[in-house]
DNA sequence: GCCGGTATCGATACCGGTATCGGTAACGTA
DNA sequence: TACGTTACCGATACCGGTATCGATACCGGC
């Protein structure tokens, strides 16, 4: 008791299986009576078209394949909304895929996709290996690389600089009186864009002559309890700082909680800085500063910069859409 | 300049369309020879095999459909990440799609997915309405519902019982010397589990002669910011509770950081409780009472239940795995 | 030189749709 | 009556793979 095919259908109306296909689509040349019973048979056989041949026969498919590095904090998740929203209406599907922020996971991943033939594919970030990348432009399809700037595009690119986005953290804090500054983070080998964030700050501390004087990192992903335990760690070590600058905002919720049971006040002795702007960082009973990402934005940007480019091809498309993360310190 | 096809990479080898195939797939009967020929033409071609072609001729995919309602708050990332997990090795690849809790938008993405012949279909909830149930029953493949317990599957069932979770925390709660409980909630027409537990948990309360005393709800999302403006406005109008009951852990930490902002004791003057486990609420400073939903385990769970029913067929496996979520109250 | 077995290969059909194009019936018109 | 037009329909080819089965070449043994 198979799915039914058109095929069925058609004979169960007593029609050809061109006719039933027609009257199905709502296709031209055919007899309101045909369409009656087409569809009627349709409905009490339960028929349900087939994708696979319709695509395989028309040679394109409504897919949109998307990688992303993790879904274990809520960064990813809300840039897939964000992409799902921005098909929304277009008879486009997006299509997820998890990498764990392995490049050769990702590598098979993307593989796996484009054998599907997606229409075009969405990927995080630039860093790609050459392999992969050559894999992404032999597909011959609208490539969108997200979330990151930093670096080349294979076609499109869809994001925002994490190095400059680090170093206007630093700058900002630097003008609002700090000098002393830890970092803390997580999977900095793996999480690359956090990675830039703190070279960018860095970099920005260098110019005024300063540095970070100590660190906590550990290869574990980022979460607020980890955050807590490197916060005490780094504190109980070097106990005059005063500021803190880490991975995420996970992260420094997990700082934050830290210095509360450690009766550490902040921001007056320590400020804390985390990066995404995330909706718990506002609801915090002492405000961290933090630069909100717009990862909602950046996936409906990426989904309708992919069916612009399908629609009007690639040409006369800027190849690049900038996102400028907006920093609040909180009460200072 | 289109992707190559196989018949293009046989004859760079020098063999038929037939020969590269099994080539390829690394099949019997085939010399050393043309496999190396083959793969080199394939190599130097880019091929990537056409997926759309492989199933319609072989009649089945690699898909599990997933859908789940939403992506903005971490449980269900969580479980889409078990999901990837428990597919891992198998060959198997998930697709998931996104309803927004709009029981439409789930009808139209189940029949969207099941357009492409997935080998199992996984869903959120058992609350599906008749129609959508139909289109799952029909589509004659392993169904799994996930999350919930509370009703009657079409297939599979792994979850469980919110009923209970909102019970056995009430319970625990009025154990613990609560008497005076509120509730703050968030979205209850649209997520259901979280009516089941506020249900469960109300129909404990009854069975001591006790009731909700005030609630605060909002038909917006869950959000830590949301728990904190409820959570000021409920403490506001009824002073003298000590117990709230959240909809959900998000919630429940805006909850406590309006405790903290308003100079309210937590937990000896007001007891916090939600639901989920989140990471989050262990790095909390203060603990808040809640129950731990084993999310991840029970994507990995649906996964191989799913693999399991593509291997050895529906019969011999049981159509229910439950969960039991684990109730910590913290400090009391 | 004939035979059977083995290794290798390719022609053909098929999966389930759609594009294309030719055919037929009904009707109006010259 | 002959012919063109319109409306509707279906046979066929094709998309890109794989299953199946028959063909061919080569080998050793007699």
């Amino acid at each position: 008791m198979r799915r039914p095919t058109l095929e069925e259908v058609a004979l169960a109306a007593g029609v050809s299986k061109m006719t039933a296909s027609r009257a199905l689509r709502g296709a031209a040349d055919v007899s309101q009576e045909s369409i009656a019973k087409v569809k009627l048979a349709a409905e009490q056989l339960g028929y349900v078209g087939n994708r696979l041949a319709l695509s395989l026969s028309s040679q394109n498919t409504n897919l949109v394949s998307v990688v992303v590095p993790s879904m274990s904090n809520i960064v990813f998740p809300e840039v897939l909304s964000g992409i799902t929203a921005g098909l929304e209406g277009s008879g486009m599907q997006a299509v997820f895929g998890i990498s764990d922020y392995d490049p050769d996971k990702e590598r098979d991943i993307i593989r796996n996709m484009l054998s599907w033939r997606p229409a075009a594919i969405i990927v995080t970030g630039l860093d790609q290996p050459e392999e992969t990348v050559r894999l992404l432009k032999q597909a011959d399809i609208p490539v969108i690389q997200i979330m990151d700037l930093d670096g080349t595009p294979v076609d499109f690119n869809v994001g925002l600089s994490h190095h400059m986005a680090g170093e206007a953290m630093a700058k900002a804090l630097i003008k609002a009186g700090r000098r002393r500054f830890g970092y803390i983070g997580s999977a900095l080998d793996k999480d690359l864009r956090a990675g830039k964030r703190k070279t960018g700050f860095a970099r920005a501390l260098a110019a005024e002559g300063l540095q970070f004087l100590a660190e906590e990192t550990a290869p574990a992903g980022s979460s607020a309890v980890l955050g807590k335990a490197l916060t005490k760690r780094l504190v109980e070590k070097c106990a005059d700082l005063d500021c803190l600058y880490y991975s995420n905002d996970d992260m420094a919720a997990g700082g934050l909680f830290a210095c509360m049971e450690m009766q550490v006040s902040v921001p007056s002795k320590i400020l804390i800085a985390g990066f995404n702007g995330l909706d718990l960082a506002s609801a915090l009973p002492v405000s961290i500063a933090t630069s909100r990402s717009p990862r909602r934005e950046m996936g409906e940007s990426a989904a309708q910069l992919a069916l612009a480019a399908l629609r009007k091809g690639r040409d006369g498309l800027s190849p690049t859409i900038e996102f400028t993360p907006e920093i609040t310190l909180g009460e200072v």
